[in-house]
DNA sequence: GCCGCCAGTATTTTT
DNA sequence: TACTGGCGGC
């Protein structure tokens, strides 16, 4: 196999196939293309067979994206090389062998937010007072245990005679009987019960350990214990296992990633080959300089230095600004020229800490009519329509799933309130282990203290219920998403309470859940229900990051890994942002650490060019605060900065600090003042650092009080009155409804018909033309069904479908 | 059982 | 600022 176009230490990485290997590959060091390679050469110089091989990432993106490359690369064998996320190698695994310790295939996977639901049953359950013992805590003392591997007898033991902790072991016992017996596992679940399938059950061990001779793990950095364990199990036969990672980049400490797994990956693997990729294909010569510089503060990281044969390239350009709003419009400005400099707008991605972040730059951005796109914030599948329909599906399609039922049992409303479902969840807790809640629901009407009429609601659900499994069991996924939606009336519920413009979203989404479902029902035959939940549950959203799309990009700094973009701006590099709060004010010296990695995964984002910036002061959480700039741009020579002349008064590189002091010296003046008449002084932030910038720069002086100048400079930096767009106009471009009511009567059922009939063309804003096929009639409104030209017979309800008569 | 108000709370989050 | 959960009134 022709090797010719990767460098030395690549082409090792590539041929050394047995054995352990650690391959140390720093940022833009072409660790993809090395795996690629790795997967091709295997195959067709070593004569593997690709259905010998895994290669596990983190992401579905990192997936997909080593899929296509595997295939291009490996010809057509590659299909049968098995690449998957760790938790969808899982999901695999146990649809096929979960039986064997307990569950059906059709497990419901449980998110954050069912999870809490259930916690918080079985706190109440437990009469554990939620607000001494929180329920964040409790969580993640779960998860943690779980990564740890530890079930919750271990946990209870290591507990010893501690309160708290025995609480929280009650807790993690009672939590993981009720996902058993709603059949249903946590993300956490998915890897240790995949553990705990291959100690039970050594024979489906070994056929896997037996299938996979050659392993490869990509951002290994991240990986948790239990990972860790679900891997060396599965090379524990043929012990070939290549790992990939950079401890430079680990940024996921907090959730339970072990960066000893990469540390110490030669003791556990005595032998292993230790391969380090060091030079970047990636980034100019100053923004690599910019990065080591950075990451250079760090302690605890195995030494390396990256290098690059690119070109210098332009200093990185540093920005500070008055305040928040500032450095949206320089942004916005700067983003305008680089267009004009013949850069395009998906060259360009935005960078930042927070999520919340983003709403400034968005504003703006509706302004300037500059196209964006937000990743993360709220996941396509953790909006509540599409949740409220998934929970319908996996209740559906595993009725002992206690939390997907009591989510929709009273969406909309059924008359089935808190007190019954209490007095329900009780009766099957009473009935044991066989008795699910699903089954105590059906019993209802034998339930001491509930009314018959109450019964009689539930029996009405639960029929409905019955009809949709049955459904279900005859449909494509896609017809039964239809099907949901209509029977349960989610829909018409909505328009009754919700704006117009929430309709139109929930439906627009509804319609998306539809054309993935269609999507789903397209590559799997026979589709499954439960293998379409199952897949849905596993994704995220930066998976869906569209990189032809002409907008920039704006997402957090974690959403970022490995991702790159021409032009990187990291915003809001300020002490207590970036460094967060939380890290600094840690017990733990090497949080601060984390930050700085994370700061290192986000300047080797950059190909040609960086832009940094700073606000002096900015709204957080409806409070405006001042901070000092980040140590991290204190961290980068001077020498590769250049400041850029939008910068607030920074003529002087020495400025900010002089200035800080001055401001220092006039707050402290002032919180003695406010001490003495006792108010209470600026926030906690302020009082850590104990340089509270009171007011903007170069406000001169006495005599105006500081809001009033404030307040004046505010005024000379707004932009129009249209700028005060409500983020969400940008998603459904439209003029903003309100909630007068008079906007729902454009729902209501009309008297006599919906205008047209039974054989009538209309039109159909999103699916053109059709012919009407029938016009039902409802309690609240007429169900239509129309065979489109082009879109096929769809059924919709005639107050939303908007149909003109042609 | 439902609805609305108020108070508390707030990093990051591949799955 | 913006969302969520708990609680009290109807």
């Amino acid at each position: 196999m022709n090797l010719s176009q990767l460098n030395e230490m690549q082409r090792k990485a590539v041929r050394t196939t047995e054995g352990p290997v650690l391959l140390l590959a720093g940022a833009g060091s072409g660790k993809t293309r090395v795996l690629t390679y790795r997967i091709a050469y295997l195959i067709e110089s070593c004569g593997v067979d690709p259905w010998n091989i895994l290669a596990i990432t983190f992401t579905n993106k990192a997936a997909a994206e080593m899929r296509d490359r595997v295939d291009a690369a490996a010809g057509q064998q590659a299909g049968r090389v098995w690449v998957s996320t760790f938790h969808s190698a899982c999901v695999r695994i146990l649809r096929a062998y979960g039986s064997r310790i307990g569950y059906t295939s059709s497990f419901s996977i449980y998110d954050t937010d069912d999870q809490k639901a259930c916690l918080r049953e079985v706190c109440k359950r437990l009469e554990i007072d939620t607000k001494k013992l929180n329920e964040k805590t409790i969580l993640r003392e779960m998860s943690r245990a779980k990564d740890e591997l530890m079930g919750p007898e271990e946990y209870a033991a290591a507990a010893g005679s501690d309160f708290r902790l025995k609480q929280i072991a009650g807790v993690y016992t009672e939590y993981e009987n009720q996902l058993k017996k709603n059949n249903a596992m946590d993300f956490d679940d998915l890897i240790c019960k995949t553990i705990e399938l291959f100690s039970r059950e050594p024979e489906v061990l070994e056929s896997y350990q037996d299938r996979f001779r050659y392993i490869m793990v990509d951002e290994y950095q991240d990986t948790n214990t239990s990972q860790f364990r679900l891997i060396s199990l599965l090379a524990g036969r043929y012990r070939n296992i290549c790992v990939v990672g950079d401890d430079d980049q680990s940024i996921y400490r907090f959730r339970g990633a072990n960066i000893y797994n990469i540390l110490n990956f030669e003791k556990a693997y005595p032998g292993a080959a230790v391969i380090r990729l060091e030079q970047n294909y990636r980034s100019t010569q100053t923004i690599l300089d910019a990065a080591n510089a950075v990451i250079a503060n760090n302690t605890e990281r195995k030494p390396k230095k990256l290098w690059t044969e690119n070109a210098k390239g332009d200093k990185v350009h540093l920005t500070v600004y008055a305040d928040g709003r500032a450095e949206a419009g320089g942004v916005a400005s700067q983003i305008q020229s680089l267009v004009r400099d013949g850069w395009t707008y998906n060259d360009i991605a935005i960078l930042y800490r927070t999520n919340a972040q983003s709403r400034a730059l968005e504003e703006r951005f509706v302004v300037e009519g500059i196209p964006y796109r937000i990743f993360g914030g709220v996941n396509f599948y953790a909006r509540r329509e599409i949740k409220d329909v998934l929970a319908y599906l996996k209740a559906i399609d595993n009725p002992d799933d206690e939390q997907s039922v009591r989510r929709i049992i009273n969406v909309p409303r059924r008359g089935i309130g808190d007190v019954t479902l209490d007095k329900i969840s009780r009766y099957a807790a009473a009935g044991g282990s066989g008795l699910t809640f699903w089954a105590a629901l059906k019993k209802a009407r034998e339930i001491p203290g509930i009314s018959a009429r109450t019964a009689g609601k539930t029996e009405e659900f639960v029929s409905m219920m019955e009809f949709l499994a049955d459904f279900a069991s005859a449909h494509s996924v896609r017809d039964t998403v239809d099907m949901v939606v209509e029977r349960s009336g989610y829909l018409i519920a909505a328009a009754e309470n919700e704006t117009k413009e929430e309709v139109e979203s929930r439906k627009e989404n509804l319609n998306e859940l539809m054309t993935k479902a269609a999507a789903f029902d397209e590559e799997n035959s026979p589709a499954s229900l439960s293998g379409f939940l199952q897949e849905v549950s596993l994704v995220a959203d930066i998976d869906q990051l569209d990189e032809s799309a002409p907008t920039i990009a704006m997402m957090t700094l974690h959403s970022a890994k490995g991702l790159e973009f021409p032009c990187i701006f990291i915003t809001g590099m300020e002490e207590g942002l970036f460094p967060s709060y939380m890290s600094i004010v840690s017990d733990d010296p090497k949080a601060v650490e984390e930050e700085r990695r994370l700061c290192y995964v986000g300047i080797t984002r950059a190909q040609k060019e960086l832009f940094l910036s700073a606000a002096k002061c900015r709204m957080i959480r409806g409070e405006t605060q001042y901070n000092k700039i980040s140590r991290f741009l204190k961290e980068i020579p001077r020498e590769l900065l250049a400041l850029d002349d939008r910068s607030d008064s920074w003529d002087d590189p020495d400025l900010y600090e002089r200035a800080a002091a001055r401001q220092n010296r006039l707050a402290k003046q002032q919180e003695r003042e406010e001490m003495t008449i006792g108010k209470r002084t600026g926030s906690r932030l302020l009082k850590l650092y104990g340089t509270p910038l009171k007011e903007p720069y170069h406000s001169s002086s006495v005599g105006v009080s500081f809001e009033k100048r404030l307040q004046d400079y505010r005024e000379t930096q707004k932009p129009a009155a249209s700028s005060r767009v409500k983020p969400e106009a940008a998603w459904t471009s439209g003029p903003a409804f309100g909630k007068d009511p008079s906007e729902l009567t454009a729902f209501r059922k009309a008297a006599d018909g919906p205008g047209y009939g039974t054989g009538d063309r209309v039109c159909h804003a999103r699916f053109g033309e059709g012919t009407v096929k029938a016009v039902e009639d409802t309690p609240r409104d007429y169900m239509v069904t129309v065979d489109f030209d082009e879109a096929g017979t769809r059924k919709m309800m005639a107050g939303f479908a908007k149909l003109r008569k042609i």
